[in-house]
DNA sequence: ATTGAAAGTTCTCTTAAAGTACTCTATTAT
DNA sequence: ATAATAGAGTACTTTAAGAGAACTTTCAAT
């Protein structure tokens, strides 16, 4: 069980983690806490430390780690339920929590800007950030970042026929493309989408 | 776990080599973060490649390559560019990342899986998820998850005239309600949108 | 092939900042 | 009264960061 201030603590350097990505100093704990002496903050940080809610990672300055059960909470968010028109908000039973990390997290992973109206009637709007996972291949119906003529990069819906690659806009108002497929060069496919408000 | 110079260190060298195609030398480093000497650097450089985030290609000069490692930070990915159809990606000098914890963290957050397509001219569709942020209060033109007579929750866009409340769906085909606002009861706004592949 | 400038490497020395280990005091609940 | 919690403060150790000297290696011009 925690104390006042070991849980003030905890939630203190949990919340500069997230903002900052490094963990805090002891006098900076101690500043946004107003708490003057840095001996105090060490002495709560060294009880979270032994009831398992912090690690440290040897003796380097900002070297407080969350535990992994912290660390988890960073990129999970509840899954409240389903929403529609009209109805009242379904529960969700079995899945409970959304982990973004699946997403965000593994080799290869960058973010580009889209810029334009291709991927429309995908729900990919200009400005969206679209996550992709870098490779050379990939398969019918993927959204990839396509080279043509090592030049011109482009979003596109793939499709391949034989020894023809097919460029796709997901938008009524554009046509697809057909190349061969020693122009086109893929670059990576899209593993997921993102957009904040 | 780096630290404060080995970061900028790091930054520095990816956005050198993604604005000149080849990585700095020492004393250019040592110019761009005001380091007279250049010893301070290379130690760093090799810490930095102790770590897993650089490597180095032989003895030769501005043999240093990015590992990729560093894009395995929790909920920050390297914002490449821009992409738009028929142009190539254009680089971004300035914000090299985006920081994913902005939308997903933060006091009372949660998920909704959307089901139905009354927001599909916003880019939202069925099955997407929205980050929603609990709130009362919304201003004209957020998206908001509305409670109708304590009963029916609904995700629609926010209008209010006076005493009345407008719902109005991103979608043509459907029409805009109102309500009187005593029936309506705002639990939260939508603050960002995730769809995963 | 030689050579000299540029680049990289390996040291030592220094300083400021951060972390650690104490002691002492005050408050509060049991 | 006693124990738990909370805080101040002091003294000390360790780490991060930087300067700079001395050295080796690489590269390109001759």
């Amino acid at each position: 069980m925690l104390t006042g201030l070991e849980e003030k603590i905890l939630q203190c350097i949990t919340r500069y983690i997230t903002q900052n990505g490094r963990s805090p100093t002891l006098d900076e704990i101690g500043q946004l806490l107003e708490i003057k002496s840095k001996g105090t903050i060490h002495r709560y940080i060294k009880s979270l430390i032994d009831k398992g809610h912090l690690q440290r990672t040897g003796r380097n300055w900002r070297g407080i780690r969350l535990t992994g059960e912290q660390n988890r909470r960073l990129t999970i968010l509840p899954l409240a339920g389903r929403i529609a028109a009209g109805k009242p908000i379904e529960a969700i039973s079995e899945q409970c929590e959304i982990n973004f990390s699946e997403m965000l997290l593994g080799p290869g992973r960058y973010v580009l800007e889209v810029q334009g109206d291709s991927m429309i009637d995908a729900g990919i709007l200009d400005g969206d950030l679209v996550i992709i996972r870098e490779t050379q291949s990939a398969d019918n119906g993927d959204i990839v970042v396509a080279l043509i003529d090592n030049c011109e990069a482009t979003l596109k819906r793939l499709r391949k026929h034989g020894k023809q690659v097919e460029l796709i806009p997901d938008n009524q108002s554009m046509s697809p493309m057909k190349y061969s497929a020693d122009r086109i060069n893929i670059q990576g496919v899209v593993v997921g989408q993102a957009r904040m408000y």
